[in-house]
DNA sequence: CTGTTAGCGCATTCAC
DNA sequence: GTGAATGCGCTAACAG
């Protein structure tokens, strides 16, 4: 049988009550009694039932998630993915809360991060915006102790705890390496399609694969970046790739999340046999893409992995807990037609 | 606050002692009793609260894992993860045991499976062997209500509960897609590397292998499959595909784990530059290999993931309790070099 | 500074 | 058939 507080408590020759002081740090037992208990503590090899613990503290962890509204596949699947946490809330004593901002609004997000900052939250997740301002907010934050995770898009140099989310360095590096590869040799350019340049993520994306094709395949060039923001139109023929770009552009590189309706097959004279084509994030789009041979492959963050990843480094650092680091790590799936979930 | 056994009880009427009945369907209340508890627990939307009830319980799972004792890297790294749930088994309130038993030998896997069901566990994972005689064991424990989860290979048509591991013909469609492209239209034989085709995970691996070939790669033909088994210098030579391959050989598909030291790149006078190779499981030879560029791509599936899961799923079982369905998907991983974690 | 006591939500004797 | 009482391991008043 485990150690319990009693068993502690006797063999230091203490109350539980002090056990419990030492246990939780708190103040109030001389220095002398607090060895004697922490000796006890190793002696019996005491680990507390946390279960156990949360259940007399009623102990719930009131958690903040701060997304942006972007209306893009990728974000509704965000969304949805905190909706199935907030369904799970009772068995998990979380109690979760969404704040929806503005896309690409630095200010937005550190009054969001303010206003938690009131609140007294066991821990914040937000879609990270790459601005100072926001470093700060999240400084703000850290000060008063409330962890802090991003989530999809990181801040680095910042004081938040984690993120969680995919390397994008490493993803637009792996999108060149395939689309090379799937090229077999040939030149020619490729088209990338972004959604802003604003957001780290896509930066990143785009660095990694300008990286490996300087680096592997000289004879492919990357043409001008085609940002799509979130105009449909504009984004729908840049996909298409038919008055924009060249009749022989063999390549296209999305980095972005369909948001827009299916896509449709490269229209180009040269017959499609040559046309490769690589996407991020796996929707009802992409995947119908997929499998349709209009795309070669989709590079993915898995948006679920990603949310209850945070929810459990939320809850770990509000006790002090450890994690399994190899479990928390968000992998960049890459899924052919053939290994489809 | 969520409601109680105590609300419930005062909404019903009656004693906690007869909730606890109906909430553990115990015999010993009468029908119309039972019918006004269930009526205040939907009435009040009541869910228990399973921390509380294990504590109460002192409930602890005794689990067992029957793995192989095969030596190979892969398995090595199961036996591992295993290890570090059995570190994390205070935490969870498992009692993980490992059965390691002879590799390959349905005799043995039978054996444990019995010896298993003497005693009163809370779940069994085993990595199957294809055989009748093992899903008359599984049939056995399954019919003493014990929760069976297969583990990296399956066991088709038995009564396990679950299957924590990927999908193996997936895998070797994806092999083939991969290759293919990787190949870009070039024609030629491709050396299959087995560890045995007794296993079930293999054989489905190069049926996916031989399907996708066949639809869409037919200028691509496999080679007499190689069974490495468990000879080193055999599954060495094989690797190296010096004599036993011909010397246009353009590609490798490696079906099994390595288990004899690093990979040596293919040394035929055709040049490197057209050479791809595929391999199944990250290991510390297919990562070196893969850093060097002595293979194209590595097909993994996550030891720790898929023992986690098992872990999971066996106490959900135990408990009656749903499973969050995407969290337990075990994914076919695709490593690059460029997204090595 | 330290100890006593009463729960948290649930399961389980043992009476009635 | 049903209910009252006790305890799981821990925390939190409240006394001393």
């Amino acid at each position: 049988m485990r150690p319990t507080v009693h068993d502690i408590a006797a063999s230091a020759g203490v109350s539980l009550a002090t056990v419990d002081r030492v246990l939780n740090r708190r103040p109030g037992v001389r220095a002398a009694t607090r060895a004697k208990v922490e000796a006890a503590i190793d002696r019996l090899g005491y680990v507390r039932d946390v279960a156990a613990a949360n259940l007399a503290k009623g102990r719930v962890y009131p958690l903040v998630f701060i997304l942006p509204d972007s209306n893009n596949s990728f974000m509704h699947g965000l969304h949805a993915e905190v909706r199935e946490a907030i369904a799970r809330a009772a068995a998990e004593r979380t109690d979760i809360r969404v704040i929806e901002i503005p896309a690409f609004d630095p200010a937005a997000l550190v009054v969001a991060l303010d206003a938690a900052r009131a609140e007294r939250l066991a821990g914040v997740a937000l879609v990270a915006i790459d601005a100072d301002e926001v470093r700060d907010a999240v400084a703000r934050l850290a000060e008063k102790g409330v962890p802090v995770v991003t989530l999809v898009s990181d801040l680095p140099g910042s004081r938040r705890d984690h993120y969680a989310g995919v390397d994008n360095i490493a993803a637009g590096r792996t999108a060149a390496s395939l689309l090379g590869r799937f090229l077999g040799g040939r030149a020619g350019p490729v088209a990338v399609l972004a959604g802003s340049m604003l957001v780290r993520d896509h930066r990143e994306r785009l660095e990694g694969f300008a990286a490996v094709r300087q680096v592997e395949f000289p004879g492919i060039t990357i043409l001008p970046v085609l940002e799509g923001r979130d105009e449909p139109q504009r984004a729908q023929t840049l996909g298409c790739a038919t008055p924009a770009a060249p009749a022989d552009l063999p390549a296209l590189y999305r980095l972005r999340s369909g948001n827009r309706g299916p896509i449709a097959p490269l229209q180009t004279p040269g017959g499609a046999a040559a046309r490769r084509r690589i996407a991020h994030e796996l929707t009802v789009h992409t995947r119908a893409a997929l499998q349709d041979g209009v795309i070669d492959a989709v590079l993915n963050q898995d948006a679920g992995h990603e949310v209850r990843s945070a929810i459990r480094i939320l809850k770990a650092k509000a006790d002090g807990l450890a994690v399994v680091e190899a479990q928390e790590r968000i992998r960049i799936d890459i899924f052919l037609r053939d290994n489809l979930p």
